[in-house]
DNA sequence: GGCTTATATAAGCGCTTCCTGATACGATCG
DNA sequence: CGATCGTATCAGGAAGCGCTTATATAAGCC
């Protein structure tokens, strides 16, 4: 499944959202996109599992519970996709923030090939 | 339809990739997507309104060829969603960096509110 | 005007997605 | 150990999406 394809669903964007701001548990999660969304447990477990799948999301158990952790490397994907299109709002890249792109883009790169 | 939904179309992401070296009719675009992806011409047609429906895309007719455009807009929209996660592929976010990039958000508000 | 070209729309169908209710399964606690 | 908690999985159904074929509409050309 396509990054972009996971991020279709407004449950699974507010799952990430919730977890922008660090780990959570499987049920505080439930309960707040239940509140929010009004769907079941099974519901949002099946969530958590397209976004376990397709690598936005990790998880590490403690007792009963599973912690979920936002992984950022699918959203770097989309952010990268993203790149042809910044010149319609960043008409005047300048020299220096170009650089600081370029800079990014080819630690990223480096860390890549790097981290097996 | 939110615009993570018109994006989760891989033919759709095509089209604004194509467009984003600049305007194309809609014959170029139904060509180079036949090659591509197989389908028929009512199927990227489909696919044009949805782009065009969903503020991604522009048409501007000329004789019987229609000219399609990219809006950036919503790909905008998508950018700034994505600052949720940012500091996770960039945890040392210098001051200078921070300052751009809060510079580059504070006038694009800007440009909304003066521009109706 | 009639034929062709360029593009859009309509109708219908198969497939996928997301949901619910039921259930399984491991961890915890008495 | 049995009951309960926390979470995942399964089966099935409704709705939506994307495709094709057929057709409409408007422009260009003879």
């Amino acid at each position: 499944m396509h990054a972009f394809d996971v991020l279709g669903d407004p449950v699974r964007r507010r799952v990430l959202e919730l977890l922008s701001t660090g780990e959570q548990t499987s049920g505080t999660i439930t309960e707040t996109i239940r509140e929010e969304f009004g769907i079941t447990q099974p519901a949002v477990s099946q969530h958590l599992r397209v976004l376990r799948e397709a690598g936005f999301a990790t998880v590490r158990p403690e007792g009963a519970r599973r912690l979920y952790a936002v992984n950022a490397d699918p959203l770097r994907d989309v952010d990268d996709w993203l790149n042809h299109f910044r010149a319609f709002w960043t008409p005047h890249l300048d020299a220096l923030e170009t650089e600081i792109a370029r800079g990014r883009r080819q630690r990223r790169l480096h860390d890549e090939r790097s981290s097996p």
